[in-house]
DNA sequence: TTAAATACTTCACGACCTGAACTATCTCGC
DNA sequence: GCGAGATAGTTCAGGTCGTGAAGTATTTAA
């Protein structure tokens, strides 16, 4: 069964980092939306949800989650259907929309996170202490991510 | 434009360590099967391609890539016709195969595997040394997903 | 030698995402 | 003010990818 001798020594280090998050990341998406907790969101739901910590705009949502446009529409959509979330038009902008939780989708949200929570440490098998190092690494690479890569995907091509 | 101010103190460590998890996944994925080295591979047949650093059945493939049979069979095939791999009967099994890269297919792993080198740091932002830490854990969560979740996604509930 | 288990395959279906075309609103320059 | 151009979000058709169930071939065990 144990197929795990060292099969790391085949990798390099990047690759074997790249394993790894890809591991975590299938991982969490599945054990998350699969979870009894929530009723019936899927994956794209179940991310929007978790970033929607304030009220943001959609195209910063958008950009934080690294998705078109569309794909937060489809998503906003859902939750907003499910009584999770309220659109206000942005005071500043009347183009673009604020998305906000309602009541229910506060309560939501905490669920979703704290069986995040257990989730993460579960399948990802770290202490706090890792985990801690890992979010320090985590939030580096959100940011370059973003930042390089902007709103649409394959695109930042500024070296 | 950039509205990294500390948006991140409104996300606990777990959930700052996922959204980074999340957003190297995804850009590493997009700009590996989009950079400009491999012909007309898709996602699955670059994933298998990376993880098939030596000869290995289709069943260990399939956990090492957290997916089910169905899905390796499918890349497998993909990539034995652009003549990449090579089938051969486990001597141990006959039911099983083996999966081997040809000439041209570790020719096309060294490029891909230094694509993914470049495109690692690039969209990561980290140093070496930064990556070194994040292989070690990695290699941990790798592990426990593999165990914990077994082939089939959905499953391990072991408590 | 036959029954049960295992390794992989095939295929229909569903989930999700993108990209292009569209509507509504804002921002300028005149 | 007013129209041109930019920007925020929406809609929809199309494509990629993955699962899950049913099927084939081979091994294992009784």
């Amino acid at each position: 069964m144990s197929d795990t001798p060292d099969i790391w020594d085949l990798y390099t280090t990047e690759v074997q980092a790249m394993m790894g998050v890809f591991a975590l990341q299938l991982q969490l998406e599945q054990r998350l939306t699969h979870t009894p907790t929530p009723g019936d969101l899927g994956k794209p739901e179940c991310h929007l949800l978790i970033i929607l910590a304030a009220p943001r705009r959609m195209g910063e949502l958008a950009q934080l989650a690294m998705k078109t446009p569309s794909a937060v529409t489809a998503a906003a959509a859902m939750l907003e259907k499910q009584g999770l979330i309220r659109r206000v038009r942005d005071p500043r902008d009347g183009r673009a929309w604020l998305l906000e939780l309602t009541e229910e989708g506060r309560a939501r949200r905490c669920e979703l996170i704290e069986a995040a929570f257990g989730i993460f440490y579960e399948t990802s098998g770290l202490t706090q202490e890792e985990a801690k190092i890992l979010a320090g690494l985590a939030k580096k690479i959100h940011n370059k991510a973003i930042q390089s890569g902007a709103v649409g995907p394959c695109e930042g091509d500024r070296t």
